[in-house]
DNA sequence: CGCACCATTGATATGGATCAATAACTGTGG
DNA sequence: CCACAGTTATTGATCCATATCAATGGTGCG
């Protein structure tokens, strides 16, 4: 019964989307892969999915392996990896509900180059690989979709890698930090740390240590951090962390208000 | 004329893409920019293309612009760089004759994550942003070419993650040298590097002072380096870098002659 | 209440960046 | 063809940041 099964994930889509944010979150990815679809382009992935069961730390998908399916977290929290031949792991991505994942691996062709691993128990929308792969040829509307998503994993990427390489480890947990209170609301002085700090430091290319290090830092300057809750005494705290690519996301980037003024935006020009 | 400057156009992406490679390489991606396009798609977008020439260290596109176009690259060498504050620059890829660039950006939304910078004087051929965007949602064999490139670099923008997060200098060398020796033909025991000393070491996350000692303490173990040129002992100099990525291009990988056996391409299991 | 697990803090060691000097190479003009 | 300047690569010496090792403290769960 396609309908029946439609109607059910669509309302726990947009219920999985919308309580981290009402204000101007990002509101995962759902969206964007469903979006502006016809309703038969979605019956017809929708009818071809189904949802499955995960428990905390289990591997959904493996390093070399085929992938399955394009997954759709409807509830729960996941982490994509990849391990070295010494079993040393980076962490690639961290993801909530209504973020999707193995969305650009399913079209890189051989096995996958990262595990996914469930970080806490969680239910996931599963849409076969072959449905995905055909369907872009029927639905140009959904590949344009795709290709806006993967084209944003690849831009984080982008962030990671120049983060990594040239920041120290206190301007990488700011930028962190700042990126978060953009997302979870930019105008709250109060935010949390969606992950579990080890996570969070293995993302960020540094040790536990360092990052608790690099942490205590930042609560010298006008940040109170308390387990996993962080609250800025004002809002241009982060400010200074600010690059070009989170400005865009910045409500106050354009006014007169942004300390980084003209600099922060624009930046980039070596000469 | 669209017809005359369609010919033109494509016998050039031939010879461009040629010449590297009459054996096993990848042949860039300009093969995978057109696959598989119907005639009248193909004539759709070179009519609406033009060529450009700029010279060496010219900027062709500046982080923060908008991305005017898709460019191929007909001859000569491309980076793209992101610059932080400080004017230090990270290189993301580093480009030859037949590859693509501006691919994944022009899908991104706001100003580009990236500048890219002519190497050498360099041939481009330019397909406005707007025709690209355009154009994906009348050809899907476009759009699914399209994905599987930007897939592709997201891929190995992951690569390069994990390498500058757990490899040591001389591994990620390694890692690069076994992997140019797999592209410019596997069954050969010589290749060269590429790119500018300077140029593969930012890209690896390292000083030019680190690669070299990285150089010194390779050629320790049988493989011979002058200038660029690079010649092997023995095919399997490079083989403890392999990994499961790479080992999927490596035509030995799944004989008995393989020094990594299974553990090279099925590793990645911690447990 | 006690056992894991995670986070923090301290002490130490080390790998790669940085600074500095030299050498090799590239191209240019006489 | 050689001399020169400018660039790129190599090699050496030093220093500092962060990983590592080690111990303690806090939190949550059974």
């Amino acid at each position: 019964m396609p309908n029946a099964s439609l109607i059910h994930i669509v309302e726990r889509l947009s219920s999985a989307a919308a309580p981290q944010a009402a204000d101007s979150r990002n509101s995962g990815t759902c969206g964007q892969l469903f979006r502006g679809l016809s309703p038969e382009s979605l019956e017809f992935l929708l009818s071809r999915a189904h949802t499955n069961l995960y428990q905390a730390h289990e591997e959904i998908i493996r390093q070399g392996e085929d992938p399955r399916s394009l997954f759709l977290i409807l509830s729960g929290q996941v982490k994509t990896v990849r391990y070295n031949a010494e079993g040393q792991e980076t962490t690639i991505r961290m993801l909530q509900a209504g973020e999707t994942f193995m969305d650009a691996i399913i079209f890189m062709g051989g096995g996958s180059p990262v595990n996914a691993v469930a970080i806490e128990n969680c239910e996931l929308l599963c849409i076969p690989t072959a449905t995905v792969r055909a369907h872009i040829l029927r639905d140009p509307q959904f590949a344009s979709n795709l290709l806006h998503i993967v084209t944003n994993h690849y831009k984080n990427a982008m962030q990671q890698i120049d983060n990594i390489s040239i920041k120290t480890p206190v301007e990488r947990l700011g930028y962190y930090l700042l990126r978060q209170h953009l997302e979870q609301g930019a105008d709250s002085l109060e935010f949390n740390l969606p992950f579990q700090k080890s996570m969070i430091a293995n993302h960020l290319g540094m040790t536990p240590e360092t990052f608790s290090r690099a942490l205590a830092q930042i609560k010298k300057s006008g940040i109170d951090i308390e387990q996993k809750h962080i609250s800025m005494r004002d809002i241009f705290a982060l400010c200074h962390f600010c690059d070009p690519d989170l400005s865009a996301m910045c409500p106050r980037s354009n006014s007169s208000e942004c300390p980084n003024g003209e600099s922060c935006g624009k930046g980039g020009c070596p000469h």
